[in-house]
RNA sequence: GCAUGGGUGGUCGAGCGGUCAAUGGCAGCGGGCUGUAAACCCGCCGGAUUAAUUUCCUACGUAGGUUCAAAUCCUACCCCAUGCA
């Protein structure tokens, strides 16, 4: 009883793997997608849909936006966030890296860490890898990110490499800082597990924008501090997709076979499907949520915008092959006149649906991947996704 | 009936002699959202035409008038609001 996570591999279909995550509080299949839940709650959807209809298994906290609101004491006196929020099941909590790069013109970075002026009443915060530790400790999630610095995606090379050597010496002082959290009693979401420590586990990420070279380095030498599982950071973030598809393709099956993969941050549902087949487990990503929210819908059909006027009088449900509750129930006409009318229900549903689709995705790449047609899945479904029929 | 204030593009509402096809808001139409500062942001929004910030047409209640020039000034009429009868 050494690890606080197991994952073992269940299939291989070439690069792409299925797997079985075991966490202190639940199973997970991977593929995985992760619903993003930044300030402890996926928006828009409450808990009983994720967990009844849905049965997502993992989702996302953020630790810069807790760490500001409530603020860690709150949630360590009431007992972290699962007892918190009452999500039961994983939480994976990102380490606020993520902000160094979406905030960037409200921070200061140095080899400490990053003065963050807050967003909400512009007062001074700081986030280092052992501030971001504690505060991810005080939340009490089963996967801890550690704290690094996100540059650009067309980052130049030699801006990279500074920033990737910044991202592994925070990489080992988060894993320092950690692996002290892990024997005080600083966990929140401590218990027992079967043949787990019930302790944490802690994620590496890999830095290093489109270069390759740096790509290859900042694997070793994350790899070589040591972590539960590894995260390809950085992508998405700005730079031209066969970027993204190029890194992947070089990176993500040299990364350590025996760890769960995680890609922060990806992806639209090509993206997904494009970085299982070349190895990925893991996924987070804000676009169900946030796009059903401004009218985007994710469709086996490909996208759709709940606002067209096509929809006024369309009584299809928002995905013909989506057997999801929303699209049992309601009709596009229907969502379309609750999004017009700024009702928020239209908000909810929509993103709903949207998750709906996503993890469907991902069981569907677990059985095609099962089945070894993973390949004729991809190609079939990229071309679908491309003609947008609805 | 008298008095006063009004009638502007889908709508509300600015403009009050030229730079006005006419500020804004809303509605409408379209696009974008990738480890969430996002129930948000960005375009378009009289008609036709062009390679074009091109040219033309129709428009500020109706009809006349003044002026080189009118949504803007004058006259009459119609309608609306409020007050007084």
């Amino acid at each position: 009883m050494t690890k606080s996570i197991d994952w073992v591999v269940t299939a291989q279909d070439g690069r792409a793997r299925t797997g079985t995550l075991r966490t202190r509080r639940s199973i997970i299949e991977t593929p995985v997608f992760m619903p993003v839940g930044t300030q402890g709650t996926v928006k828009g959807v409450r808990f009983e849909w994720l967990e009844d209809e849905l049965d997502a298994r993992i989702i996302l906290g953020n630790t810069y936006h807790l760490f500001l609101r409530p603020g860690p004491d709150v949630i360590r006196e009431m007992g972290g966030l699962h007892k918190f929020s009452t999500w039961d099941r994983s939480l994976l909590t990102d380490s606020g890296g993520f902000q160094v790069f979406s905030l960037t013109d409200l921070r200061k970075l140095s080899e400490e860490g990053v003065e963050f002026r807050s967003h909400l009443d512009g007062s001074k915060k700081f986030l280092s890898p052992e501030v971001s530790m504690e505060v991810q400790a005080a939340l009490g999630s089963e996967i801890v990110m550690v704290f690094d610095e996100c540059p650009p995606g067309d980052a130049g090379h030699e801006r990279t490499k500074q920033s990737l050597d910044l991202t592994l010496r925070w990489a080992k002082r988060s894993k320092d800082r950690f692996d002290e959290l892990q024997v005080s009693a600083a966990d929140t979401g401590a218990v027992s597990a079967d043949g787990l420590t019930g302790k944490q586990a802690l994620f590496g990420i890999i830095q290093g924008a489109g270069h390759l070279d740096l790509r290859d380095e900042s694997l070793a030498r994350t790899v070589e501090i040591g972590f539960d599982g590894y995260a390809i950071g950085g992508l998405s973030v700005g730079e031209e997709k066969p970027v993204m598809y190029g890194v992947l393709d070089h990176i993500a099956n040299k990364m350590p076979v025996d760890a769960p993969r995680y890609l922060m941050g990806v992806g639209t549902p090509e993206d997904l499907v494009e970085a299982v087949y070349r190895g990925v487990d893991m996924f987070d990503c804000v676009m169900p949520t946030r796009n059903g929210r401004t009218g985007g819908v994710f469709t086996w059909q490909g996208k759709l915008n709940i606002r067209n006027a096509q929809f006024i009088t369309d009584d299809k449900p928002l995905d013909v092959d989506c057997p999801c509750s929303v699209c049992r129930r309601y009709s596009r006409s229907y969502l379309r006149h609750l999004y017009q009318a700024g009702e928020m229900l239209a908000a909810t549903l929509i993103s709903h649906h949207n998750l709906a689709f996503y993890l469907d995705l991902m069981r569907r790449t677990r059985s095609e991947i099962k089945a070894g047609t993973l390949e004729f899945f991809r190609r079939d479904f990229l071309e679908r996704v491309s003609n947008s029929e609805k």
